[in-house]
DNA sequence: GGGCCGCAAAAAATCGATAATATTTGTAAC
DNA sequence: GTTACAAATATTATCGATTTTTTGCGGCCC
């Protein structure tokens, strides 16, 4: 999401409680560490992440609108379930909010948004592949690139959450299962070419592709 | 945004302090009566709302993920600035997941969506327009009873959302100002026409108008 | 034997106080 | 008169303890 604080930058020092909370708990949702559905009690957080209860109540409020976390009613927080349904719902609002957000993008893209987006290309592509969380954190960068010359930072935001909700499916799938006999490297190739040559419709066809072909596959896998 | 507890049915007793002190402060901004850029002390807060510091706080955190509260750094929260562009953003934004979701939702619907969207409509046109934050809270149930069929409760809660952040704007803009020749009423039972008559397209065409026209007359008076 | 009521343990929500941090004010040197 | 520093003040962020709510269990009535 790179929200409350770009993607943590700043000394762990100056980090507020809440911020650490909050990020750590994350990745740990998103990656699956804390699984769907699983009660976050509040003493055990603060015992586990040693602080108090405010930052802990603080960061699962801000997980909730996240939609990562369910508020049960005066009953605490749980992890957001998942489903199959809710997994092709994601698919394909990413789907039609990155096309809106592409093509904005496109129409007000300039040098330092090419040169941004080639960076994070080659950043994605040196990264070694077992490595999954290391990769996702540059497959994300790649992705957002391509939409950050949007000029509406609330469709943005709508798509960096969507995205974190894709990827916890990715997580939850399994680790281990690789993308079958798909070249993902070719098509985030063409997927550049495409958009250094500014050929929007090409662009877009390329990406949807791209997010329905992986859907597709981890599909099966879920539920 | 009917989040936290639907539009407050429940009685005021069982409500929890975090709830309260929400739903209130939400209101006290859209309607404008704490103005954009307003900083907002936990002291003064907790001693207007008559809670403690936790509850008051979290209702913070979660107003900022509605983009109705900002967060600085260490230095407490304040409420979201505002400006011509954003609304402008809003608009669009609104019109494009307005229309995904009018879509899906005519896809979808059934003789309980019309029965309750004749409802909405009746009561909104039973309201009287002097009564501003009534008509409003009907006004919305009505555009969001279209949506409700929508199978996609994301795409739903974003619309929410914008309905709410534009509505903030209709309220700045000045309460008094009537809407000009505009024939609303009229509007409002097309709209309702198209959408008992299942005519997509037509519904799709008044709506955007609707919004559009409401947008350029509400843009003048905005800065 | 099954369902209902109330009690005890667990957990969440809240409060009041303390520690950490930013902002302002005042003072002195330049 | 202006700038730089430092103390004082204001405000946030956090913690530990208290209050309230929920839940699970066991006995009791039907």
């Amino acid at each position: 999401m790179l929200r409350m604080d770009e993607i943590s930058n700043a000394p762990a020092s100056t980090q507020s409680s809440t911020q650490r909370v909050y990020l750590t708990l994350r990745e740990d949702i998103i990656t699956g560490r804390i699984p769907p559905g699983q009660r976050l009690k509040i003493d055990a957080l603060k015992a586990s992440l040693d602080t108090g209860a405010s930052p802990v109540r603080e960061a699962l409020s801000l997980l909730t609108s996240d939609q990562l976390v369910e508020r049960l009613d005066q009953r605490g927080f749980r992890v957001a379930k998942t489903s199959r349904a809710q997994f092709q719902e994601i698919l394909n609002l990413r789907c039609n909010l990155e096309e809106l957000a592409l093509r904005d993008s496109l129409a007000h893209c300039d040098r330092a948004w090419e040169d941004a987006l080639v960076l994070a290309h080659h950043h994605m592509a040196q990264v070694d592949q077992g490595n999954l969380e290391g990769f996702e954190a540059q497959h994300k960068r790649f992705h957002m690139a391509i939409l950050a010359a949007c000029q509406s930072p609330i469709l943005l935001r709508f798509c960096d959450q969507l995205y974190d909700l894709n990827v916890r499916y990715r997580y939850l799938a399994g680790k281990s299962k690789s993308y079958g006999r798909r070249d993902v490297k070719a098509e985030h190739r063409a997927i550049l070419e495409a958009a250094v040559k500014r050929e929007v419709d090409q662009l877009s066809t390329r990406l949807m592709a791209h997010y329905r072909k992986t859907g597709a596959f981890l599909a099966d896998l879920i539920d």
